[in-house]
DNA sequence: CGAGTTTGACCTGCGC
DNA sequence: GCGCAGGTCAAACTCG
């Protein structure tokens, strides 16, 4: 048994020459008109145009989304009852709302924030040009994250991607120790991090760094189904 | 034997 | 500069 909240959504790419792209403070996914959200576990082919649907209506497109979305929903059906709806008064909206449970992954959102917010005030307060240099030079480049809370017993979730794990760390204050995977494929950089919720030991924490440059290794059921996939991943 | 996991050592960033 | 914590590496190990 498993479900899901699909948390955050955070863009912070910082490129060598510091071009920064800006951060999403979550997402509403427009609904296309007529559209209504499938029954849980629904595998047809609606539902997968649907989200194609909705995750290219998105601007700028959050990382991964839809073939998080989609590995949800063909995976994990149950856990695709936990992203909020939001319909009536004309507003054709898929809402991934900043709730209470939530407060983890928009944590990190914040830091990134506040990171961004320290930049902003060293400018206005005039720290010298070299000061700035030295410290841009000292910030890591980050990929784009995506991450979510699942309950589930197991650590690993089928996203449909094959990962190595490459490294596991005690964090303070955590009973569960945090596990570090790459993605196998060759030339993709994707990152992922698995840990267990310290309050709730039920809930895995999941956190995907980076884009995958390749489509899912899982088999899917036709090949129209895998073309139908092609157009989903960004 | 190759692929994947484990785990201690090492590296890096950050706060004091 | 030092210590801490998180992240990564890589040799040893396990498994099919």
């Amino acid at each position: 048994m498993s479900r899901t909240n699909i948390v955050n959504e955070s863009l912070f790419d910082e490129e060598e020459d510091h071009h920064e792209i800006p951060m999403q403070m979550g997402f509403n996914i427009p609904f296309p008109p007529n559209m209504t959200l499938p029954p849980l576990g629904c595998h047809d082919q609606s539902l997968k145009g649907n989200i194609s649907a909705m995750s290219s209506s998105l601007s700028p497109q959050p990382p991964n989304f839809s073939q998080t979305l989609l590995a949800t929903v063909l995976h994990k059906p149950r856990q695709f009852e936990d992203l909020t709806s939001t319909f009536g008064g004309g507003s054709h909206l898929l809402s991934l709302n900043r709730s209470g449970v939530n407060s983890w992954a928009w944590g990190e959102v914040s830091d990134c924030l506040m990171g961004k917010r320290r930049d902003d005030n060293d400018n206005e307060l005039g720290v010298s040009a070299i000061k700035m240099k030295k410290m841009k030079a000292r910030r890591k480049v980050r990929e784009p994250r995506f991450c979510f809370k699942t309950m589930s017993d197991v650590d690993v979730l089928d996203d449909g991607y094959k990962w190595r794990k490459y490294g596991q760390k005690v964090v303070k204050n955590t009973q569960h120790p945090r596990s570090y995977y790459r993605c196998t494929q060759d030339n993709c950089r994707v990152k992922k991090r698995v840990e267990r919720l310290a309050e709730d030991p039920r809930m895995v924490i999941t956190t995907y760094e980076g884009r995958h440059v390749h489509s899912p290794s899982n088999e899917l059921e036709d090949s129209q189904n895998q073309s139908q996939l092609a157009n989903f991943f960004w």
